[in-house]
DNA sequence: CTAATTCATTAGTAAATACTAATTTATCGA
DNA sequence: TCGATAAATTAGTATTTACTAATGAATTAG
């Protein structure tokens, strides 16, 4: 009963390191808002496990839900990547290889 | 036998969505080289389960070896952090919110 | 009301995972 | 050469996880 309730970033990780999960937060994100039916045709498992699924990803922030009639519409909640953001911020990917490009860019366009 | 190689994404996800193999990829990365013993020390785990540890992040590219004499010193790989970036990029999370710092940090330094 | 649809939840299961304890291989120092 | 130390590997185990099939709860349509 000693739920330690585990890391943001654990939560996110876990979230996400899951395929099929990932897709669903994939395809939940290109469409601006996705039925729980329209998300499991094509998703090759069964209507429960993409409720679970999107359960999971609820826990971690990462996405949010609109109930209308009998239909719940998902939508991406891309603030739930935050504690990721920050987590890899530590380790100065982010500055370093895109001030790369950044300047590959600037480079071409006034060289 | 059919081993169908995981996405690179999930595999860096996997690997850093346990908590104590992300600690183990931490302590390697603020230490320049760390052998596996000081890992061990004050990990709360065994040698064993840090070996097995090293291995996933290795794996993943998150790590990097250098034997000497008997000891076996690991290295952080932040390139290895590189399918979680580009996979981040493509959801707008960065810059959106990096380029507001920026913003803020320029505003400081010439006001 | 009844039948159909949507989604969530439950119980059960097979596989994956994180660990320990023990062993193995290698290197070092006395 | 021996004993000690470092690290990897192995076998075994308890827990977690991703799934299915089935059921339940709510809403809509005929």
């Amino acid at each position: 009963m000693i739920e330690a309730a585990p890391n943001p970033v654990t939560t996110v990780m876990r979230a996400l390191a899951d395929p099929t999960r990932r897709a669903v937060f994939e395809r939940v994100f290109e469409s601006k808002e996705i039925s729980v039916a329209e998300l499991t045709r094509g998703s090759g498992v069964t209507q429960g496990a993409i409720s679970q699924h999107l359960k999971s990803l609820k826990q971690a922030g990462l996405v949010a839900e609109r109930a209308e009639g009998r239909n719940v519409y998902y939508r991406a909640a891309p603030q739930g990547l935050e504690p990721l953001v920050t987590w890899m911020d530590h380790y100065g990917v982010f500055w370093r290889e895109r001030f790369q490009n950044l300047r590959d860019l600037l480079k071409e366009i006034d060289p």
